[in-house]
DNA sequence: ATCGTTCCCGGGAGCGGTCCCGGGAGCGGT
DNA sequence: ACCGCTCCCGGGACCGCTCCCGGGAACGAT
């Protein structure tokens, strides 16, 4: 639009009578100028509009101020969820957000990805994409070139080498059948995430886990591999039944798969909760809207992107001044989930727990992790 | 991190043993460098793994090969479907994606958003925040201090001032209630947005003017004002039924307010599609499996983000070699919605229709679009 | 042998900032 | 009157790259 020359420091410098050096001065509010020139500087960039080129900027002292940030497809329900927060703890921080999409999270032309990454000299990368097969290998192959920061979000089987931050999974599956055999439930079947997933195969832990501890067998029929989609949730309702017709509560690993069951139970006749209970996860909006309302588990998504971009400026600061200690391991995060109880499951009368405010845990790493385990009950004593 | 220094160009024309300046030219692969001497300079860059600073690059030319996109909160259906459309296409050509969102589209720091965008000297931005009230305002007032080219995604009342590409909410409008009516509907209610929402509107004036095409009455008992939310699509519903106790058919302008509808039937015991008819607009992935089924209206959301880079890049192409004409109005495009049947509505049998890939339609821009009006219906004749 | 082209290549300036350094003004102390 | 210190400010190099320009080599034509 306006013709109007892009302005520089020098302008601004001229208009005011003095020196680019005193303008950058009062740019990066230092110390060292009188405050009249100071004012008076200010008062010529306010008047102008002048706005220093971050490309410049950039240039001179290493720092972009960009986070690259690489995620999931955005019609998933946790990654938007994380994003949104990463972007709105970015700006507060002075960080501009260059977004990566991966959408398959197996296969993908991940060495384009990296390089153009490298190429726009980020400050720190933000790796938001579920740990889905082998898919980490890739930021191990090509870890080593890049020269900054790296966070992760999502699990993160064994040990980690790198700092990283994820929802305590085995907990949310520990909550969820918790509540089941709370309601009575005899038979709680599951239907996971596909187990190439550590989101899927940490929910189905916990829910293993939670049934031994209540003297429960594992029988491999009550365990279905669902695909995260509705629809994969209504087979497996079907073939749930088909292989142990007692059933009468199911565990599904995302709300999505509970609409799936829902909706074969109502195919079926059978009732909700009082013939079957049903869990899910994520707490999605609709979820308070399916028939019956849906009891879930909620996780701290929101905290998550947020820690990880508190995380991941802690860090840029930190590998600036001093070269990264490499002795200090990196430090895990985990967040705890929270039960949500509605409709689509049978409770009991028992003394009303207060819900607690989950707290973010942060575990000596070593300790805990060297198992190649996650603590399936990490409560609130931890700070 | 390897505390390997950062590689410059210089690093690679001293390996090679030629001056930056035919490394340069190597990356841009510009014809005038003899193929020997490419082919070794491109090892050398192999090699080492080189990849140039895109912020320095940047500098030079005046291109930051960065697309500003400006984008309305993630846990909507609409806006993240557009924005997985944009990165895919802004990657193929060769852009960064800047993410900025806005949260809350009536008021924000956008003063803030501007001069960020600024700073960050983006190429071109592209607006993909849903026109709400005035908030279109702030592009007007901000534009002469944006150097850069800008394309509006999503709906522009009256006579454009900047090209824009836009689903015909009319059209969805129509759809919808066009097959209520062949569905046998006599009192065909609508759930509309916040009418502060261009969509909104639209959606309602669809469907009067098809109302009316009818020679049905347009009656203030028929239409409800809702969020978007389920919850308020389920509200609607309750106060419909009370104003028109006969009311046999609803368009909700959204799934979540169609599944709030469905929900609301239920709890009354009203059968859908045989007492109620219900259509929605989306076509979110759990629609197909609410209960019934959800008959909806389908949008080419991605259609108009790959546009969107399309139009964007051509115009930044254009906005480098000649200075912008200003003669030329702004383009605007409109795109062209789907219906798809399922079992939430009644409907009757009737000549197939077979469904059509619908085409973008671009409109001379002035005739059309002089009135204000946009054009309910623009079949696939105008190619 | 000379000239004009074409083909390659390099030197040097500059993009818009920041950093390192040095220097003048002002002031208190001896 | 001189020294030393602090407070401000400016000169100039430089970040990594591209652009403008000019120049040598090779070659065919005169």
């Amino acid at each position: 639009m306006a013709s109007r020359k892009r302005l520089t420091i020098r302008d601004v410098a001229a208009e005011a009578g003095v020196s680019t050096q005193t303008v950058s001065r009062v740019l990066n509010n230092r110390p060292d100028v009188a405050p009249e020139t100071f004012q008076r500087v200010q008062e010529v960039i306010r008047k102008t509009g002048y706005a220093p080129n971050m490309l410049a900027r950039g240039l001179t002292q290493g720092r972009s101020h960009v986070l690259g940030v690489v995620a999931y497809g955005l019609d998933y329900f946790g990654p938007s969820r994380v994003l949104t927060a990463i972007e709105r703890a970015a700006a507060e921080r002075g960080y501009a957000i260059m977004l990566n999409l991966i959408l398959e999270p197996e296969t993908n032309d991940v060495d384009h990805l990296f390089s153009s990454l490298r190429a726009r000299q980020v400050d720190g990368i933000i790796w938001a994409i579920p740990e889905v097969g082998g898919n980490r290998g890739w930021l191990r192959t090509h870890l080593a070139e890049l020269p900054v920061p790296v966070i992760l979000v999502g699990g993160m089987t064994g040990r980690p080498y790198l700092p990283s931050i994820a929802i305590d999974n085995a907990a949310i599956g520990c909550l969820a059948t918790e509540h089941l055999l709370a309601g009575g439930a005899r038979h709680v079947g599951i239907i996971t995430g596909p187990l190439t997933w550590w989101e899927a195969q940490q929910r189905r832990a916990g829910w293993s886990q939670t049934m031994r501890a209540h003297g429960r067998e594992i029988e491999e029929c009550l365990i279905v591999e669902g695909d995260w989609t509705v629809s994969s949730g209504e087979q497996a309702l079907y073939r749930l039944l088909e292989a142990c017709p007692d059933l009468d509560a199911v565990f599904a690993s995302n709300d999505q798969m509970a609409l799936g069951v829902l909706h074969a139970a109502h195919s079926l006749g059978k009732l909700v909760p009082d013939e079957l209970s049903v869990v899910g996860v994520d707490d999605i909006a609709e979820a308070s809207h399916f028939w019956p309302p849906l009891t879930t588990v909620h996780q701290p998504l929101g905290d998550a992107g947020v820690l990880a971009v508190e995380d991941i400026d802690a860090l840029i600061g930190k590998s600036k001044q001093a070269r990264r200690s490499a002795e200090t391991p990196p430090e895990m995060t985990f967040l705890e989930p929270v039960l949500i109880v509605r409709e689509s499951s049978r409770s009991v009368v028992e003394p009303a727990s207060p819900i607690v405010e989950p707290q973010p845990v942060r575990y000596p790493t070593r300790s805990n992790l060297a198992t190649g385990v996650v603590p399936a009950r990490s409560a609130s004593g931890a700070r």
